[in-house]
DNA sequence: CTTGACACCGTACCCTGGTACGGCTGTTAA
DNA sequence: TTAACAGCCGTACCAGGGTACGGTGTCAAG
């Protein structure tokens, strides 16, 4: 291979992500798709790729795609919307590890109960979904 | 309202949820739908409004349509069968409440960072997305 | 100059848990 | 009896985050 131009595929490669995923990107308006030459193949800045691992990091926080793009939009310079973007996504957080530590106190009490054998008749788990 | 027969909406409004609700759950097989008389609407048992509120329970308790089919299929007969279940929907809730909390670390300690303003140039909430 | 790998493009499909619509038929209360 | 409300039925659509496919265009190496 002669030229290194970044094509689609070798962005991919680069990022760790299926060439799908990049088509889908621009798809959805979070990565600006490079216009295509009359002849051949379209040629990607360096910078998709980096754009790309951005995404992937922030899903891996817990931001969703509109998320992230919101924290694209906001880019480098002011530091307290960023922030409060964070922020925002630590709540969010906070509340689902709290409903699901609810739901994991009531299985285990279930649990407990059915473990325990002192029913009679149906399983507790049955009898408390049932009532 | 002459007659008491259980037809699909007032099943529906004995059991808490939206019409299309029960004819989707029929359609995924969840719910047994009533054959249709010749003339006339279809009439549902009242164990059919026992089993919605079996499965929106079940819901509230992290179980997805199909842990529930799972569940419903059991029945009452084998409590072990349905306690392992519940165990590992357990544990499914323990590893997502553990991502999360591994989110929420990473997210208090970037903005704590921000917060505190050290940094020089860009946003390290940025920065970390970014690296 | 041919072959094989890749790009392009539109479209359809996956999963989950439903919701919405529109035209028809049946029932019920006044 | 008749209006208005329900039920019936098929189908399409929503979000979210992609994946898959098939036909064609383009390139690069042997």
């Amino acid at each position: 291979m002669t030229s290194n131009r970044l094509t689609i595929g070798r962005v991919a490669r680069a990022a760790g992500v299926n060439v799908e995923t990049i088509r889908y990107y621009q798809r959805v308006g979070l990565i600006h798709e490079p216009a295509k030459p009359l002849e051949g193949f379209r040629v990607y800045p360096s910078e998709t790729v980096d754009r790309i691992r951005f995404i992937k990091h922030a899903q891996k926080l817990g931001f969703s795609l509109q998320d992230i793009a919101h924290l694209l939009e906001l880019g480098d310079g002011h530091c307290d919307d960023v922030r409060q973007q964070a922020e925002a996504k630590l709540a969010q957080i906070e509340s689902q590890i709290k409903d699901l530590q609810a739901m994991r106190k009531t299985l285990k009490k279930l649990v407990a109960e059915c473990r325990a054998g002192t029913h009679r008749g149906q399983c507790p788990i049955i009898q408390s979904l049932t009532g």
